[in-house]
DNA sequence: CCAACATAGGTGATGCGTCAACTATTCCGC
DNA sequence: GCGGAATAGTTGACGCATCACCTATGTTGG
């Protein structure tokens, strides 16, 4: 990352160059593979990645609709920018809302025809996406580690 | 990540159980874990994750100036956002400019004093978060796991 | 009942990232 | 040298993410 190593005199214990370079490459490879993801479904779908989970989030409910709140509960997102996000939507179709009789102050998010047809059109090429750049670049005992890292790490930033 | 398995007729070859399982993990740590390493980066120091990553790339320069497409190209970004991202840079001191003689069109940008003292007070703990929340959670096999499929990823998605 | 509080959700400001278009210089072939 | 292509860098528009704050409705203890 650079010469991190100027400051012998913290208490920081520094990264040693296998660390560092296991770092910058985890960096490098998660911010390309978002970004190829990203324009790729974009392109091919006119969807973004944050659409598509808006989408797929709603496509798991029983009756394709759910509250704002649960909404951004079940996609680990604030919910000014689920917000946000479901206005932009709304906009362009892909969601609508509806009144939710037992609760005045709530919404129903719901899956419109377009938001369905949408999620439907993008969804094959999207997982032939992250199977070509993922899992077939990945033997099996990779990607068990994968499995591994990711929750050890979650467990690590979840309980700080 | 949802009923994927409703297309069978396509021929998408759909994600099995584990390997949902292990990309959805995958998703949520990478999500979470920028998030809270930018969270604290920006509390302990005030700068963000892509202030970091410019002042960084500018002290491993010998002379701490470099040109912006030079900088752009050690970053992986497009020199669009370098460029917006420099002018808020500049607008807070961190970084300045300076002409460039031999080429009419060119900029230097250079780290100013209240950049490198930024940089300086921000890498320790910065590192620390990286440790904390990463190397310590992993151990030796795995941490060499994560090198590799980095870079397994990186060649696919580098080379379409 | 009603005041205090909690909850559902939205809004506006600001920073960030991308795209397409633009300006200004330099390079290069004639 | 000069006209067109390439290069360095900026700009504006727009989508996205976060923060602090706001409104409206519901809940609850006295």
């Amino acid at each position: 990352m650079r010469q991190l190593f100027r400051y012998t005199g913290s208490v920081t214990r520094w990264l040693d160059e296998r660390e560092q370079t296991t770092w910058r490459s985890y960096l490098r490879m998660q911010s390309r593979l978002h970004a190829e993801l990203h324009r790729r479904l974009q392109a091919e779908s006119g969807l973004s990645l944050a659409d598509f989970d808006v989408l797929v989030a709603l496509t798991d409910r029983p009756d394709e609709r759910a509250r704002v709140l649960e909404l951004a509960t079940s996609l680990d997102w604030e919910k000014s920018r689920l917000s946000h996000h479901l206005a932009r939507m709304q906009k362009r179709g892909l969601i609508g809302r509806e009144e939710c009789d037992d609760d005045g102050r709530g919404n129903y998010v719901v899956l419109t025809a377009d938001g369905r047809a949408a999620i439907d059109a993008a969804a094959p090429g999207h997982v032939e996406t992250v199977r070509e750049l993922v899992f077939d670049a990945l033997p099996a005992d990779d990607l068990a580690a994968l499995g591994r890292i990711a929750e050890a790490v979650l467990t690590r930033v979840d309980r700080p």
